[in-house]
DNA sequence: TTCTATATGTCGTTTGGCGATATATAGGCT
DNA sequence: AGCCTATATATCGCCAAACGACATATAGAA
């Protein structure tokens, strides 16, 4: 019951990308989606549907945590925000440096050692 | 119909790793599944019912190719061999290029622009 | 002969990603 | 006023990906 195993070893590039765009400031889930795409190139496009189902699960592992913001001005629905947690620093930084070995090996390979060797 | 929409934008962990590790050279199930756990310093771990179902989707999908090597001296099963293919190399190198601006996004906002910015 | 490593596979369950759809507000254009 | 687009959040249901558990077989070392 309850598991909640969370989000653990690799991360999928849906949630590395989420946490990624959480990490210099609290945002909400349109900021999210933009910041998404524009960080990846467009590469990674998130549906609200995928979005808001990942940041629910987020918060649950406490990844991440959510409040709601005062809606500006006039009443209306109150935004919700989404921090990233320490946890979720910790998580996004394992995630790092297996893609920087993954980016380097990945280069290597493709490329040649032509590449990498200078001189 | 026929669908088999196939790996396309963003690779999972595990199949790129498993495309890495057919980079250089040919290699069967058993090869691959150690290689990806180097590769990746133990973060990716495949078990075996992870490693053949993504082989035989990936093989659908015309990201490698898949024939049957002979078996070893003495009759016996035939071990099967994968190798990756110019797709597959372009979907690798794609998800290369994703991941190395990642890597450097996150390194960034991680550690911040002190470790960037030098003198 | 027992144990471990090598080697390949299936079955059933859970989780993740996503298209389709719904709702609501704000601002600009005609 | 009526319409369109962007902003903003959310649910439902489908399908594919990941994985634990299990099954099987060979070869070599202890």
């Amino acid at each position: 019951m309850h598991s909640t195993r969370g989000y653990d070893t690799p991360l999928t590039p849906q949630i590395f990308h989420i946490l990624l765009a959480l990490c210099d400031a609290p945002a909400h889930g349109y900021d999210i989606q933009q910041q998404v795409s524009t960080d990846s190139a467009g590469s990674v496009v998130l549906s609200s549907s995928t979005l808001y189902g990942a940041l629910a699960t987020l918060a649950k592992s406490r990844l991440i945590d959510e409040y709601n913001g005062r809606p500006q001005i006039a009443p209306g629905k109150p935004r919700r925000y989404y921090q990233i947690t320490q946890l979720g620093r910790s998580q996004l930084d394992q995630e790092r440096r297996r893609m920087e070995r993954a980016a380097v090996l990945s280069r290597q390979r493709l490329l040649g050692p032509t590449h990498w060797r200078v001189k």
